[in-house]
RNA sequence: UGUCCGAUGGUGUAAUGGUAACACUGCAGAUUUUGGUUCUGCCUUUCAAGGUUCGAAUCCUUGUCGGACAACCA
């Protein structure tokens, strides 16, 4: 292979280690607190992470960040787990920064009998204040300099639960004047007298993120402990614990996150909308959460795809929701089944066809597969197609049905329309077209070669489907960017639901539950679907040129 | 008015002192029984000013712009 692609800072910075022995091998680590469902920013997150360990022969642990109690559950444990599967990634171990609760209590400890972490009494009020600015250094808490013994003491009786919520706090004894405020005496312990949903109510104080995160990382001896840009600032405090401690030395790396056009990827503002039901919930394929865009009908291929190609920096991006579907239609364009299924019907008449024939023709599963199979449609005297397929007055370079013009039916025969019947309102009722029957697709013989190829299904055999259109969530492209609340930038036309006419073989004699229909995109079937009132999502449309030009 | 991070086509990402490239988008054309796919071509790029150097996107200085940081969240 000489496509060699070049390399990300974070494989340059693991093949330098590698390189220069200072690691055998690399063990990286995906770290989600369980509050929340996953998005594609995490898909990102764990594409790096993963595909690091995969592509170094190393090893990725799945560690849930459960150090805050009021917050999470066991719910959104299972939906991770769930998700990462399905992307396509296996952990090497299943972990829990609850695990080492005692351990981490244990290290809080070996922190205070060396003067390095106190009990302080002060109000959160209190100590938002000692802490300054980030232009004005912070103030000692009066409490700071306790003996070690009085903070081994109250610190044991923080465990024992002698203290209300909120009337003690462990802190790091750092520097109240550092330039980087995480590192004005930061909190390590606070009390919570709530149920953890792993410990039960074993323990009533509980480790903040960064007595917790880079702790976990070293007693897993993570290598390369990888997070985004927001956490720099914590960076120091994080080597400030591990070099304190004398524990094993992880390292952490920052990267941007991801944005997209036309979207929010904070679980906050995806939490807002399903609370306030802008959306069906966390799964509504128009949410840009890994169970969202699943339903939506992408795949797993599609989504590694648009990770390995976003690239990974440390500049802020905003990466267009293009991409995105490009990597689907890539993905679906080699693999779906194609289906015929009419939008907006209108009747057509095939005159010289026999009354009460049907024939049974032959139609390619998927032109892009040469192993793909065919399915059978039937045909007949009467057909649906589509009413934008038809214009009576057709500007010049109009390849569809117009009067006295000529069209090939989709793996059928070529028609030419004669007449177009309207009702007492002058709106038309049926197209009346003759077809030519030498043209018979696979055996034409015609010698009529025509521009336009149209999509229909047969009048009598068509069967109703509810298709769900989706279009972008919001209206603006870049949300961060966009005054004001957020919401009022939803697109009110994000979902369109019809019912649509479906060739028969949609439903039978699948195997899939991913199609494109033809000329108008890629469909998958949703949970929703009971026997007899099937659903279909809209993943994707297909390109159109034509659409955009008019 | 502190500390830290960043700045390359419309959007992303490369080029690691030696011809600024790749993808997506956009535009034009060819092929096509999907106005899809495929193929071809084109458009468009180093934040600014100084400096180092034979040579700077890259190194140095200053500035400008953008972002992060003051939760008992992660």
């Amino acid at each position: 292979m000489t496509d060699e692609k070049s390399l990300n800072f974070l494989e340059e910075i693991v093949e330098k280690d590698l390189a220069e022995g200072k690691y055998k091998t690399i063990v990286t680590r995906f770290p989600p607190e369980p509050n929340g469902y996953l998005h594609m920013g995490h898909a990102k997150s764990i594409c790096l992470n993963f595909g690091l360990a995969l592509k170094y022969g190393g090893k990725t642990n799945l560690r849930f960040d459960d150090t805050n109690p009021v917050t999470e559950e066991t719910e959104y444990v299972e939906s991770i787990k769930n998700d990462i599967r399905w992307l396509g990634f296996n952990w090497a171990e299943e972990l829990y920064a609850s695990d080492y609760f005692e351990k981490l209590y244990e290290f809080a400890v070996t922190l205070i009998r060396k003067g390095l972490a106190y009990v302080d009494d002060s109000t959160s009020e209190e100590i938002a204040k000692q802490k300054g600015t980030p232009t004005t250094p912070g103030t000692d808490s009066p409490y700071r300099n306790r003996s070690v013994e009085e903070n081994l003491k109250m610190f044991a009786d923080m465990r024992a639960g002698k203290y209300r919520d909120g009337e003690k706090v462990l802190r790091a004894k750092v520097d109240m004047a550092h330039p980087n405020m995480h590192m004005r005496d930061p909190l390590m312990y606070r009390i919570k007298h709530a149920h953890h949903h792993r410990t039960g109510d074993k323990w009533c104080i509980y480790p903040m993120y960064d007595f917790a995160h880079g702790q976990s990382d070293s007693i897993e001896n993570i290598t390369h402990s990888i997070c985004t840009l927001e956490f720099i600032p914590h960076r120091a405090l994080y080597d400030w614990f591990i070099e304190k401690l004398e524990i094993y030395p992880s390292h952490q790396y920052e990267f941007a996150r991801l944005n997209m056009t036309y979207t929010v990827m904070s679980k906050r503002k995806l939490l807002q909308l399903v609370n306030e039901k802008h959306v069906s919930g966390w799964d509504d394929p128009r949410m840009p959460t890994l169970s969202g865009v699943r339903r939506r009908g992408y795949t797993p291929a599609s989504i590694r795809e648009f990770c390995d190609r976003i690239g990974v920096a440390k500049r802020e991006n905003l990466i267009d929701v293009g991409l995105l579907e490009f990597c689907v239609r890539e993905d679906l364009n080699k693999t779906a089944q194609r289906r015929m299924v009419v939008f907006d019907p209108i009747k057509v008449v095939i005159t010289n066809y026999p009354e009460g024939k049907i024939e049974m023709l032959d139609g390619e599963n998927n032109p892009e597969d040469p192993n793909g199979g065919t399915r059978e449609m039937p045909f007949s005297r009467e057909i649906l197609i589509e009413e934008e397929d038809f214009m009576e007055v057709a500007p010049k370079k109009y390849f569809r049905l117009a009067p006295g013009q000529m069209v090939r039916l989709k793996s059928a025969y070529i028609i030419k329309c004669d007449d177009v019947v309207k009702d007492g309102s002058g709106k038309i009722k049926e197209l009346h077209c003759s077809y030519i029957p030498e043209s018979k697709s696979g055996s034409d013989t015609s010698g009529i070669n025509v521009k336009g190829t149209l999509h229909w299904v047969c009048a009598k055999h068509a069967v109703p489907v509810e298709a769900r259109l989706y279009e972008r969530l919001f209206k603006v492209e870049d949300l961060g960017d966009a005054e004001g609340d957020f919401k009022d930038y939803l697109n009110p036309d994000s979902l369109q639901i019809k019912t649509v006419y479906a060739e028969p073989a949609l439903l039978k004699d699948s195997n899939d539950l991913r199609f494109q229909f033809l000329r108008k995109g890629y469909f998958v079937m949703d949970p929703d679907s009971i026997p007899g009132k099937p659903v279909f999502n809209r993943t994707v449309t297909l390109k159109d040129m034509w659409a955009k030009k008019n």
